[in-house]
DNA sequence: ATGATTATCTAATGGTTGGTAGATATGGTT
DNA sequence: AACCATATCTACCAACCATTAGATAATCAT
């Protein structure tokens, strides 16, 4: 009994992973057969599971066969979508981005009460915020890897250093409607960082308890970082 | 030549690590030559080469083997003193936390136009935010771990999950100054909790370019958060 | 049906990891 | 000078890691 394992048989995967086996994918395999899915359905499923389990345990602390057994097949399985462990968070990242709006995407829509061809830069953080409140996920993914991020030798260490310049002239692209008087590059620079600052921290908060609401929390923020009284006409 | 190294010879390591070869203590070893310090010193030693590598890499991000390099001895030899891995962040963590200050230490001290019994909030943080200041390692650390931590398995999980918590409690121990009128449980408990928001953000964004001023930028916040005709009193 | 393509597998490799066992040498004490 | 306690080392281990090589089977086009 308990032969070595002649070559076609397939085993049983006894893993003594960090993973929770609860966590595992319940795709019991059925032993000895084979499921092939196209390509664009794994890869995609490969991005969710590297998503769920790089946003608990952080890039550094999962392996491509936690993935794999999340997934549901072997690791050299994984491995032939992903080509090395940093092709999988490329792959990641690039998903991410694609999948998700950036402030073009406001531009063009505009929220209730917003001029469409002057949008409001409190207004778009409010969707902004509206937007990661609404995917935990991957908004905890992205503060994992931001901090993770700090390393000099991590993959994405120079996208997050580079992060701050990026995103204020990214933001500079766009027609903001300002109260009178106020210019964007002079006056709105402070506004943005400490947005930004604010949103990375409630960010970290909200893995504690007790839970707090992402929204409600911004919006305390929101009304020190663009006072009514000057910000009237512009929310 | 390269023969089966005998027993007693010591040997040059040679190591492919993630640890950039700069990074490793100069400790030369003149070869055949063990150095015995003492066991509070060695200590000191590995607490310091630990939040060095730590704040860099995260818990995750290094080995033992990473530590033993930098502190200049074998990986059993740091194991010796820490008995496993887990008890390097257990080390750490206490002998950080008895080095710093807490509350109490402001309390006494006060501040340069603060009365010493009735200290006021707003001033125990310029001076938490300026203690951080000048310790950017230590501040760096706190931020990596506090995100690793994320990770339900992680050692430190349960410490920062409470923290809010614990936070709140120490800090409604003490007689603060408030402004007239207002009541410490009833209208501070956002202030306690936005500030520990902002600081969080900002230490993410210190790691950042280009580089800002984190006493500079707390005090902006301090400005929204404790506004000076309000706490004009009590700053 | 046949065959080409390729998704997926098993097996194996070289390296690293945290941890253990036991030898040795060092510094302080007598 | 002899000795003890122990700091430190070498050697070893089992597990895990990312990656490669090559076999196998599932799907698709013909």
């Amino acid at each position: 009994m308990n032969p070595a394992p002649r070559y076609h048989e397939y085993q049983t995967t006894g893993s003594t992973q960090a993973l929770k086996d609860s966590e595992k994918e319940p795709k019991e395999q059925t032993m000895a057969s084979r499921t092939r899915k196209s390509p664009e359905v794994r890869r995609a499923e490969i991005t969710q599971a590297a998503a769920h389990l790089i946003s608990q345990h952080g890039y550094n602390g999962i392996s491509l066969k936690d993935v794999a057994d999340m997934v549901g097949m072997s690791q050299p399985g994984v491995l032939h979508y992903v080509g090395s462990k940093e092709g999988l968070l490329s792959l990641l990242v690039t998903d991410i981005y694609d999948a998700n709006g950036t402030p073009e995407e406001f531009v063009q829509t505009g929220l209730p009460g917003s001029d469409p061809d002057h949008p409001h830069l409190p207004a778009y953080f409010d969707y902004l915020v509206a937007h990661n409140a609404g995917q935990p996920e991957l908004t905890q993914l992205y503060t994992v890897l931001e901090t993770e991020a700090i390393s000099t030798n991590h993959p994405l260490h120079d996208y997050f250093l580079r992060r701050p310049e990026e995103v204020w002239e990214h933001y500079s692209k766009f027609p903001w409607a300002l109260p009178d008087g106020m210019d964007w590059s002079r006056d709105m620079q402070d506004s943005v960082r400490m947005s930004v600052e604010v949103m990375d921290g409630i960010q970290i908060r909200l893995l504690r308890e007790p839970k707090i609401d992402y929204v409600q929390e911004w919006n305390l923020f929101k009304d020190l970082l663009f006072p009514l009284p000057l910000w009237d006409g512009c929310r």
